[in-house]
DNA sequence: TCTGGGGTCCTACCTCTT
DNA sequence: TCTGAAGAGGTAGGACCC
């Protein structure tokens, strides 16, 4: 068996940061709000026409997959993920709308604000889904079950929307104990869910131990299969498994994570304000690319969202990353870290069309991404283009001796060969004070009129790739 | 017929420094 | 001066989540 988490008292519930604190001494009350088919149900509130339809939000595109679907569309086998022509073929008269995650934002802060009314100790999951650590308000607040049941009437007074939630001890089992809350679609129908299901300490374990393996947060496609071959098909014959087993085919990591929580013995405390780690955009194109002109703009624009977002938030990166799938779905990355963080879309496209400069076009681009990490709040000082130590760069001085003082050099596929001069940028605090200026103006004309307000004059007449 | 977008975390491997 | 070990930092890919 497990060994069981040490116990504390008077901790409090709630856990900023990343800092992890130990599990407390009584149960905890874990409260798991889900809404329910978030994203079709606000576009139901905007146009009360769609009620009772089979719905479809995303999938508009050729290329699309779904991003929600209604009940009625699932009764008809369509799910989330599903490329939009599937969904097409299971429910040709599903009515298909863009999704506006502007808006879905919009009530989603709306959501979260009335959840932050019940206590502090919120963690935001994603738009539509968040854990509530309501343990220090069972006594103001009357009980777990109350709470629930109050959080649903709230949210459905105040939004239209209804949700399904879940209290547990844990957040993994109020996750599924939401899940089981939730309503069913079926070929025989909809059919409405409980609401609320609650996972009481003493049942918590029989209830986890019932659910198939897949449930398991951790577990997905791949290792699946590799339970499965081993005939592990419950959350129960998986805790039977002894640890050492799981380590040996999962991993050390997953392996012991797995086994904790398969005992309801992993106390994953609820998060409050995590700060970001990267910020990425990424776009799959209508018809694949090779033209490296075409790809270049692309970076700049993709470079030029990123870097709004970055500057928003008041952070800079050192790391920039480029992903690119190819015609056959084979994906690659590339990254560069730099000395100096970086918050400006021109430098970030530079180091991406230098990266993207490394690699064979030849086969298609189907989807083009640009990513930053190592990120840093305070925004940059100053950065010049020969700053970053890409792999063409170690490499490069590896084999030449290892000196730092080379002139930029780039991998070129195997056959690395030195660059021109190094470009450089001018630094904040002379030509770079106005290009800050000028980024604060832009971001200043975004805020207000929106993203497409302006860009880069080199996007002009073309700010995305055509679509089909 | 195909297979999005935005994230986090982990692992393996490589290079550099001490 | 050479060598090996260990750790840090970086890169790339994979798995997973919503």
């Amino acid at each position: 068996m497990v060994e069981r988490g040490t116990v504390s008292s008077d901790i409090p519930d709630i856990v900023a940061g990343a800092a992890v604190q130990p599990a407390p001494a009584r149960p905890r009350s874990i409260v798991h709000v889900d809404m329910d088919a978030f994203f079709v149900a606000v576009e139901v509130g905007d146009d009360p026409s769609l009620r009772g339809r089979p719905v479809v939000v995303g999938g508009a595109g050729r290329r699309g997959v779904v991003a929600a679907a209604s009940y009625q569309a699932r009764a008809f086998g369509v799910r989330s993920a599903m490329p939009s022509a599937t969904a097409r073929r299971l429910c040709p008269e599903a009515v298909f709308v863009a999704a506006r995650h502007a808006r879905y934002r919009e009530v989603s802060a709306e959501l979260h604000a009335i959840l932050g009314e019940v206590t502090p100790a919120v963690e935001g999951v994603s738009l539509d889904e968040a854990f509530l650590d309501v343990t220090g308000a069972l006594r103001r607040l009357g009980g777990a079950r109350s709470i629930a049941a109050a959080l649903r009437e709230r949210i459905h007074g105040d939004l239209g929307l209804s949700c399904s939630v879940g209290v547990a001890p844990r957040k993994l089992t109020a996750k599924l104990a939401s899940e089981a809350a939730k309503p069913t679609a079926s070929s025989q129908g909809v059919h409405p869910g409980p609401g609320i299901v609650v996972v009481d300490p003493h049942e918590e374990l029989a209830f986890l131990h019932a659910h198939p393996v897949e449930a398991m947060w951790g577990i997905g496609s791949a290792t699946l299969a590799r339970l499965q071959r081993r005939g592990v098909r419950t959350i129960g014959e998986l805790a039977r498994l002894p640890e050492a087993a799981l380590v040996g085919m999962v991993g050390a990591s997953l392996g012991r994570t797995l086994h904790a929580r398969s005992w309801a013995a992993s106390d994953e405390p609820v998060v409050v304000g995590r700060a970001p780690k990267s910020i990425s955009h990424e776009e799959t194109f209508a018809v694949d690319h090779r033209s490296r002109a075409v790809l270049d703009r692309e970076v700049l624009r993709l470079a030029d969202a990123v870097a709004g977002r970055l500057r928003r938030a008041g952070l800079a990166a050192r790391t920039l990353q480029v992903k690119i799938r190819f015609a056959d779905f084979r994906t690659i990355t590339r990254s560069s870290t730099c000395r100096q963080p970086m918050d400006d879309a021109r430098v970030l496209a530079s180091v991406g069309r230098e990266l993207l400069g490394s690699v064979d076009l030849a086969p298609g681009v189907r989807l083009l991404g640009v990513g930053v990490s190592r990120l840093s709040a305070g925004g940059c000082t100053q950065l010049c283009l020969d700053d970053t130590t890409g792999p063409g760069d170690r490499r490069a001085r590896a084999r030449s001796g290892g000196s730092k003082a080379m002139g930029h050099r780039r991998s070129t596929g195997g056959d690395d060969r030195v660059e021109q001069e190094p470009t450089f940028l001018p630094e904040r605090g002379s030509g770079g004070a106005d290009r800050a200026r000028a980024d604060a103006a832009v971001d200043e004309l975004r805020r207000r009129f929106g993203d497409a307000a302006i860009g880069p004059a080199s996007l002009v007449g073309r700010r995305r790739a055509p679509r089909r």
